[in-house]
DNA sequence: GAATATCTCAA
DNA sequence: ATTTGAGATATTCT
């Protein structure tokens, strides 16, 4: 075969970055160069010291592994093209590189023609297989692009398989002294097996990928990888199409193999070999000798690339940013990242380095700095470490135009803090941060004021793109910068700093850094709010809730140890009973919190009637244990419902007896950045999901006391806002007009639907009235409503044309809403919050529809989230205004609730409902309900 | 230990 | 197939 001629193959590689670098390459002349960018020397996986190690994949095998252990339909981009085996090989591909640290990379390829040489010889050479499926179409092109941006060199060779290509670089790499690792579903690469050549051979999917060495062949088929061939030759090679000789298993031949050393030893005995199998041999011998001779692998094709090319592949930051945007990969490109660090290839890694900065201890060194940059904007990073309670604030750099400095707060003197803290409480003296909440309640515990906060990069990058993931520094300066910081800002944002090595080391340069970084990214913000009209939410809106809540955080609220003890008992005593009933009901135990083994017992053991369909079989939830229960009536379900109702409540309570700080009070953390329709959310607990519903679960409120020093809890909440923006945004006079009468809504819409007095409005039809007038805010169909309330889908669409008919502009709004997102590309609240929605133009279906029941929620639910901050503001400045002790604890979405000082309760009640009430000016009343009581339970109406 | 799946709590 | 969140537990994979 040697013989053949050898047609020069082709080679891909990342392009020429900089075209004047010329890299040695080991080679002959017709070898295209493997252009790489820039590297350092040291990388780590170099072998310094260490043996080299080759790494070569067989690509089209292990892009089919990946096609066939990833479903397709989960793999898709918004365009249509499907990623599975992408997604697949790429992720593969980081974990044998993680795992294995080549030094060498390379990927082979088969050509998608049909002039291989084995298809020559025979022409039946791998036929009989099934169509290639529609969905791997282009997925190979996509690799290729993907090994492109990675640095990794592909090759192809016209007229060869991928296994020849292997097999030449396993015997360079041999050659050379390096270890090599061979990647191929195809087990004809077993043949190349040495001491210094092994096969990582898929077991499963592509995450198993065992190591196949001699002993592990030997083991599995009996004779020594060498022979492997021979075996192959005789037994058939399905895959390939290649039959072997009937009858002859691995066992048989390996049996052969081993008596006459190898197939030569056996084509000289053909005769000596008896039985049925024997004349079976005889018959099939040219078979035999041609497969032989197409398994065997070339190992000496004039490949157009050296060893030298596959040295140290490295990413081009640039390209896979792109081509993963494309692909619309998440969480390879953070994996891929996190392989690499920083040491990826491309243009120089353009980042910004901390300024030249001073030092400053002293009064009369902070005074000068500060007079120096008097007026001028100023970016402010305070260092936080963990306290006794929240954080502790170290140090602080603070960068400007004109200079930079770093302190460090604990080797300041009374004369020097007093210098610091009347910059930080000036309100003139401008500062832009990051997160700058967190900021300001470290330094309020240590007594330092901050004013003057212009923005906030956490909160503008929101208000730009509110649906981000994420607004950490480092993926904003990468994002809206595009430069790379280094891992020290990058990991969490919040940098581990070591003070031990002094103020002028590494710590303080990064937090120098850190500012830098914030006041170039508040200046590139400044277009992109005012481009979005953004600068007036931010000012007057966002920035000032902050401090409202960093309050709210710092008072926390005040719970009842001896109310969460004595409710755990009570919870801890149901669950117990109900656990042991549940057992007795089926007459053995079973982890009733494992849905998978709740899933054995209902559908196998008891045969109940099967549920929705989920991943892992039939679902437990709530809703279809519930159905079920009324299907059968089986006691197993019933302890089963109260087990999951009790063990709920009590983990929660366990969960919140768990986050009270020292001071015997819990401190929520509030992110204005996260919903992207402008609510707030609440973490470390969260305190927006207190049970209410039901009466067990309400109780849990109680544990939420008024603490010493005060008279009650107050909680005040907007009734029905949702439903009175919707009145007010579509203009419908019906709807605004029940509101200005302040009729019950619901009753007044279900005497128009139903056509019966409002008197004559039965609980039943208000409830379904009730059902759709919040769904419609969240684009519900006739199919989600009929589930909802258990109707026919046709009865659903009756009720949802009868309410149309009678509120016409709700579904003209609706339908509006939707249009002018699609026009404008995004929503709208009432403050001019918006929303940017792309995918309603989306062509995928799924994306499309969910973009626009977005649409039709986000003005609605925003609206909302906008009038309750307007509320807070006015609320907290009326307090203090007031001069009034009482404070603002809570918001949970449309309530709020407050502690207030002895004396103050009726002044606070009519300024709550006051500041609520006029929060927006809408064609509808706001209407506020408040209660007081000693816990948030009895506070609630 | 990280990531995923399932379930449940709130507005 | 009705939006926005947080979070616990089980399970699987690394």
């Amino acid at each position: 075969m040697s013989e053949t001629t050898k047609p020069a193959g082709t080679v891909e590689n990342q392009a020429i970055e900089d075209p004047s670098i010329e890299i040695p390459v080991a080679g002959t002349a017709d070898v295209v160069p493997a252009p790489t960018a820039t590297r350092p020397d040291a990388v780590p996986g170099t072998s310094a010291g260490g043996r080299s190690r080759l790494l070569v994949l067989d690509g089209h095998s292990m892009a089919f592994r990946a096609f066939y252990a990833l479903p397709a339909e989960n793999f898709a981009t918004s365009a249509g093209q499907h990623t599975n085996a992408v997604h697949g090989f790429t992720s593969m591909l980081i974990n044998l590189i993680r795992d294995q640290k080549p030094t060498h990379v390379a990927v082979a390829f088969d050509v998608s023609d049909d002039t291989t040489f084995r298809k020559a010889e025979y022409s039946e050479y791998k036929g009989g297989r099934n169509e290639t499926p529609a969905e791997f179409g282009g997925q190979i092109g996509l690799i290729e692009r993907v090994m492109h941006a990675w640095g990794i060199t592909t090759i192809k060779m016209p007229g060869y398989e991928a296994d020849d290509i292997l097999a030449t670089l396993a015997a360079q790499g041999e050659a050379a002294g390096f270890e090599v690792l061979l990647v191929s579903g195809d087990r004809d690469s077993f043949q190349l097996i040495t001491d210094n050549v092994f096969v990582l051979y898929p077991r499963k999917g592509v995450s198993d990928i065992p190591r196949m060495d001699a002993a592990a062949i030997e083991e599995k088929y009996f004779v020594a990888p060498s022979r492997y061939s021979d075996l192959a030759a005789l037994v058939g090679e399905s895959a390939d199409n290649l039959a072997g000789v009937p009858g002859v298993g691995p066992k048989t031949a390996a049996k052969w193999i081993n008596l006459y050393g190898g197939l030569e030893g056996i084509l000289e005995n053909l005769d000596a070999i008896g039985g049925k199998v024997g004349g079976a041999l005889r018959e099939n011998i040219d078979a035999v000798k041609r497969n032989r001779r197409l398994n065997h692998l070339l190992k000496d094709l004039d490949l157009p690339v050296g060893l030298g090319d596959l040295e140290e592949p490295r990413p081009i930051r640039k390209e896979i940013e792109e081509l993963f945007d494309e692909l619309e990969f998440k969480t390879l490109r953070t994996r891929l990242f996190d392989l690499y660090g920083s040491d990826t290839a491309g243009e120089a890694p353009d980042t910004i380095e901390a300024p030249e900065f001073a030092v400053l201890e002293d009064a009369a060194g902070l005074q000068e700095f500060f007079a120096a940059g008097s007026g001028m904007r100023s970016a402010l990073a305070v260092q936080l470490a963990p306290g006794r309670i929240g954080n502790d604030a170290e140090a602080l750099a603070v960068v400007r135009a004109n200079g930079a400095a770093f302190v460090e707060l604990s080797r300041l003197d009374a004369a020097a803090e007093s210098v610091l803290a009347a910059w930080l409480q000036d309100p003139e003296e401008a500062k832009v941060m990051h997160e700058f909440k967190a900021a300001l309640k470290a330094l309020y515990y240590r007594g330092l004021g901050l004013e003057g906060v212009v923005d906030d990069t956490a909160i503008s990058g929101y208000l730009i793109e509110p649906d981000r993931r994420s607004y950490e520094l480092a993926e904003l300066a990468q994002h809206h910068l595009k430069i790379a910081l280094a891992p020290a800002v990058s990991a969490s944002g919040q940098l581990e700093l070591d003070l031990g090595d002094g103020p002028d080391g590494a710590a303080a340069t990064e937090l120098v850094r850190q500012a830098a970084v914030v006041h170039t990214l508040s200046k590139h913000f400044e277009k992109e709010l005012s481009d979005r009209q953004a600068g007036a939410l931010l000012t007057t809106l966002e920035l000032p809730v902050a401090r409202v809540l960093a309050d709210m955080e710092l008072a926390g609220i005040g719970v009842s140890l001896d109310r969460m003890n004595e409710q755990l008992a009570d919870l801890s005593k149901v669950v117990q009973h109900a656990q042991e009933q549940a057992f007795a009901a089926i007459g053995h135990e079973v982890n009733l919190g494992s849905p998978k083994q709740l899933q054995t017992v209902l559908f196998e053991e008891l045969g109940l009637p099967k549920t929705k369909k989920i991943k892992s079989g039939y679902t437990t939830d709530a809703a279809s244990l519930k159905a079920l229960l009324e299907k059968t009536g089986h006691e197993f379900l019933v302890q089963l419902m109260a087990h999951r109702e009790s063990s709920k409540l009590a983990q929660m309570v366990e969960t919140l007896k768990k986050s009270v700080a020292e001071d015997g009070r819990i401190h929520t953390d509030y992110a204005q950045n996260v919903a992207a329709t402008g609510r707030i959310s609440s973490n470390n607990p969260n305190l927006q999901n207190i049970p209410v519903r039901s009466e067990e679960g309400r109780r849990v409120r109680g544990i939420f006391v008024v603490s010493e020093g005060y008279e009650c809890l107050l909680s005040a909440d907007y009734s029905q806002i949702e439903m009175r923006i919707m009145a007010h945004l579509s203009g419908d006079e019906g709807l605004i007009q029940a509101y200005k009468e302040g009729e019950d809504l619901h009753r007044y819409v279900g005497s128009h639907i139903f056509n019966v007095a409002p008197e004559d409005v039965t609980s039943a039809m208000r409830s379904k009235v009730k059902a759709m007038s919040y769904g419609l805010a969240y684009g519900l169909t006739s199919f989600g409503l009929s589930k909802q309330l258990e109707i026919s889908v046709d009865e659903a669409r009756s009720l949802m044309k009868d309410y149309f008919d009678r509120f016409g502009a709700v579904r003209d709004y609706l339908r509006g809403v939707v249009e002018q997102a699609r026009v404008d590309g995004y929503t709208s609240t009432i403050e001019g919050r918006r929303r940017y929605l792309p995918d309603l133009t989306s062509t995928n279906r799924q994306h499309r529809e969910l973009a626009e029941r977005i649409a039709l929620n986000s003005p609605i639910q925003g609206s909302a989230a906008d009038i309750i901050k307007r509320a807070m503001l006015g609320v907290s400045a009326e307090l203090a205004g007031q001069g009034l002790k009482s404070r603002m604890l809570l918001q949970v979405h449309d309530e709020l609730v407050l502690e207030v000082a002895p004396g103050e309760r009726e002044a606070v009640e009519k300024l709550v409902a006051e500041q609520m009430g006029s929060a927006a000016q809408l064609s509808v009343p706001l209407d506020v309900q408040i209660g007081v009581g000693t816990s948030w339970h009895d506070a609630g109406h």
